[in-house]
DNA sequence: CTAGTTACATACACGAGTGTTTGTAAATAG
DNA sequence: CTATTTACAAACACTCGTGTATGTAACTAG
């Protein structure tokens, strides 16, 4: 019995769900596209009809979330007359945030950091992340570089390695935090962390004075 | 025809190194015990002589390296008349060093983060893991407790805190080195790095004048 | 020297997963 | 109102992987 067109995007939904869902479960590679259509109310006719196989759900299930590369970039042309590193300390910080009130971003990135094997199946996956990161390692070291900015890194640090040192730090967060939820607060944490990276970093960092506007 | 008990330890060791490069090479759950086999030069027989299943390999496999919590501890209990954060320090620079160092952990580390799923068959092994990990951030809290550091940080850190953002920074810097060993050079790069993370933490963390004692 | 054991190879039985093909009823276009 | 898609379900054909059971030659203990 053919479902109209609204239904037929409600079942696609319905397979991202499941599949998001059973990934974050048993993993990727341990999840069939069987128990994905069952999990759905569907079969695997379905699924094969919405996606061409497992790679490609996997990559229409990434696609959901905005991730924190297109965010930077937008916030940096949106107001270049605010102070750069203010900007990439904000959004650092959000974005540990958000992962902890957007339960589906939580969910993706657990799949991704904990739940699946980079292997040549999820290639294209891989490369658009990573793509992803590089960028934002780029825009990084981007604000890092600007001469004001630039002229106030401790003796001993590049840009480049302050970008990679904020970087690094964001993963690591996500990795631990993706772990085990009880190791810190995001939402009261997450500006004291950052703001002690930025310190080590920066030479004239400004105190407790300078608060979250949520 | 039977081997005797030494070429038997030498099939076992090549059946460790053949799981190895194809765990790296393919990931844990896309590779079978027919691979691994094959590519030792022996049969599935062998396999499931020396270990019980995969998940039984994968244990093994792990326990070859040893991990920084071990090295730590013992390190502390060394000699605990050296500076605790100090200690600490060095040892945060010698696991990253280690890593680009010692190619089977570097190869070790890279499955354990980007080539495996934490899921119900290696489940024993993601336990054991955590365990270490949370004995490191519980030495690291414990360096960061002792009365003559804590009152050393810096405001709005707790001793916890200082912790998990230790922690955070060398994870995520092993993460992204071990996606892309081009980001920076462990070798050169760990040292100010972690010293920019102390320094952020720590209120009057020492300038370059420390250095590294190789 | 001969049991008994070890260190495998070989063979078997079974399930699970994939991709494709075919069937079909209902929506939709003209 | 008919023709044609659409959105699936059902069936098929195939491969791959696992676990176990059995065979077997050579080592080794007594």
């Amino acid at each position: 019995m053919r479902r109209t067109k609204e239904e037929a995007e409600k079942t696609r939904c319905a397979i991202l769900e499941a599949a998001e869902t059973l990934f974050l479960e048993k993993g990727v590679a341990h999840t069939s596209l069987e128990h994905i259509a069952r999990h759905a109310g569907v079969t695997r006719g379905a699924v094969y009809w919405h996606f061409a196989n497992k790679a490609d759900l996997f990559n229409a299930m990434l696609g959901q979330v905005r991730l924190p590369p297109e965010q930077l970039a937008e916030r940096l042309r949106g107001c270049p007359a605010h102070d750069p590193l203010m900007t990439l300390r904000e959004l650092c910080i959000e974005a540990i945030e958000n992962l902890a009130r957007d339960q589906q971003k939580r969910r993706i990135f657990t799949i991704l950091l904990r739940r699946c094997e980079f292997t040549e199946e999820l290639r294209e996956a891989e490369e658009r992340h990573e793509a992803f990161i590089n960028l934002f390692i780029a825009l990084c070291e981007q604000q890092f570089s600007a001469p004001s900015v630039a002229s106030r890194l401790h003796p001993g640090l590049s840009p480049r390695l302050a970008a990679r040192a904020v970087h690094a730090l964001i993963v690591g967060l996500f990795h631990d935090w993706l772990r085990d939820p009880n190791l810190f607060d995001p939402l009261s944490d997450a500006a004291p962390m950052i703001d002690a990276c930025f310190r080590g970093l920066i030479r004239d960092w400004p105190d407790a004075t300078v608060l979250t506007p949520s």
